[in-house]
DNA sequence: ACAGACAATGAGAACGTTTCCAGAATTCAC
DNA sequence: GTGAATTCTGGAAACGTTCTCATTGTCTGT
């Protein structure tokens, strides 16, 4: 492996003079710089990134964790944040945390080891060791789509239970009251969702009842699915369903469609995300929209003025979402 | 920080001893172990990597490289690799390159630096430079999806081709002839499904005609609903679609519904990879099963299996695929 | 012509680890 | 008991960079 000495007795100047020219500094003439520059051409030399990160004490790099079986959600997301970190000049690593105990303790093992200057989090983390860790060593933190309970890190989100609240309003406004909530387990946006749903359904004077309420086991279409048949089974009348995430509310398409019901026909049916695949299911989903890309974008900006120093109180940022109607929602006949 | 001289300090042993108890070597003596232990639970100590990669001249790394914004067969294929990866003792890195030549390029520098030691390729390269690299500084690599043309690598894949004529044949069978391709730009997958397509067009002894051939701009839902609009403005009749991707198909399916025409009543639609969704969709998507898991634990083996030194030509597996007749296709009335 | 400022350059320490080597202590075989 | 083998231990070199510092050389203003 051709290294930075091989360079230096062949550009026949000195090892700190090629470092120079590798760093972009000043100090080192035309003539010398582009001989250093011709010998790294000529050889294809990569500085290492091992020797690089021991002497500056610098990685360089941020990570970025989110859960190893991600949504279409949380790709999307990751999605938006990977596109925005290539724009300014940190290398970035990605950490898939499997979404239990074990999981998130062997990814904070891989972390500690990288030594980040910076972090993103793209999904909610249990284990409090995370936040320890992240806190002791005062690594500049941006938690994506959650807070911290008793995490003074900066966070971006959106206010669960307002959103979820419009979503149970839509369908209260067209004429539903019998309305099934399709829930999940673990996560704090889970129960604030839920928290919306029974606000509106108190606002509007109906009785909460524990009976409609059902929680995937995952969030996928198939927890969604399974959810739906087991709130079916127990034959308490519905005529609209609230889930909580596009992919459920998709599922429990899937498993009406099954049993012989359809959308919105004989129930009508809202979602929460506005994943891309919401526009283009048969029927269209109505759903609450969430500013993905723009989520990705400020959870960026905002590690970025965390890495330029930026102090004070951490910014807690709440960004609107936008309800939308499209073809799984009728007016109870 | 606190550095393995800490540790050894705190221990009162050599740094020596720390290193060999870190490394799980032999020679140390059980009571110093049991104090070097105590030491580094006691300040939380983990090794520095970098410091540790760059003495050892290896960084214990493989390489994932998947495309920026991939699809859910990749996604899907992601998971795989990356939950087998977990079983063994090597870190791994993701890499995200843009579909274009300066994406590519920009990962491969990002590669070079890290220095891995096996890297597994999750979508066609298009990059020379990506082979030449890999090749001059042989490093392990496994293809996944596709095959070099003039590159010896161990790569895994399926028989496009086959796959693809095998499910046009069961359009054929059905009675349709006018069969409308959607297909796509760049990669190797492309043109062979194509050639598929072409090859069960020719042993039903139908003409195979251009004007039924469309190709999207991207391989997502929204390129294939617009694909299938141009096919549709084409106005040459068509009775059935073979889609090269299932994103394509639903992006089709979602088309041809706008346009007030049903799926299979007025068009039979197939696709391709039986990604999650194709289940869930609206009607279910009949479709070409890739085995997904499969390839992802193969390709870690095989990776594997370079990295223990396994040498001689590489292997080039090819897994078998299965067809599956869901609710999207139907005889010709 | 001379001091002072500043640009260009290289020598060498430092970073945190692994590993080679040599010495000390222990065990083993006779 | 003796010598040989083996286990345990620590000192120090090495890895490929960056960065501080000192030295040399070139301007600038008087």
């Amino acid at each position: 492996m051709v290294s930075i000495k091989d360079i230096a007795k062949l550009a026949d100047v000195s090892v700190s003079t090629v470092s120079r020219v590798l760093n972009d500094q000043e100090h080192v003439s035309i003539e010398k710089r582009t001989r250093v520059l011709r010998a790294i051409k000529q050889t294809g030399y990569v500085p290492n990134r091992a020797a690089r990160d021991m002497v500056s004490k610098r990685t360089g790099t941020i990570g970025v964790v989110m859960p190893e079986t991600f949504n279409m959600f949380q790709r999307q997301l990751f999605s938006s944040v990977a596109h925005h970190l290539e724009q300014f000049s940190y290398y970035t690593s990605f950490y898939f945390a499997s979404a239990d105990v074990q999981g998130e303790r062997a990814c904070l093992n891989r972390l500690k080891g990288d030594r980040l200057d910076g972090i993103i989090l793209l999904h909610e983390i249990m284990l409090g060791e995370f936040q320890t860790y992240l806190e002791e060593n005062a690594i500049p933190t941006v938690l994506a789509t959650f807070k911290g309970k008793e995490w003074a890190a900066t966070s971006i989100t959106i206010s669960e239970e307002d959103a979820a609240q419009t979503a149970v309003n839509h369908l209260i406004a067209l004429g539903h009251r019998d309305i099934g909530f399709i829930g999940g387990e673990k996560y704090g946006f889970a129960s604030a969702r839920l928290d919306g749903y029974k606000r509106a359904l108190e606002g509007a004077g109906i009785a909460f009842d524990e009976q409609r309420l059902v929680r995937a086991q995952s969030y996928t279409m198939e927890g969604g699915a399974q959810a739906t048949r087991s709130l079916l089974d127990r034959r308490v009348p519905c005529t609209a369903l609230f889930a909580i995430t596009d992919e459920l509310a998709l599922g429990a398409m899937r498993a009406l469609s099954d049993r012989g019901l359809s959308v919105p026909g004989d129930m009508s049916i809202v979602g929460f995300d506005n994943i891309e695949l919401a526009s283009y299911s048969n029927p269209r989903l109505t759903t609450v929209s969430q500013p993905i890309p723009e989520m990705g974008q400020m959870a960026v900006a905002l590690l970025y003025s965390l890495l330029s120093g930026s102090s004070g109180t951490p910014l807690s940022i709440s960004l609107p979402t936008t309800f939308i109607e499209r073809e799984s929602t009728a007016r109870l006949r």
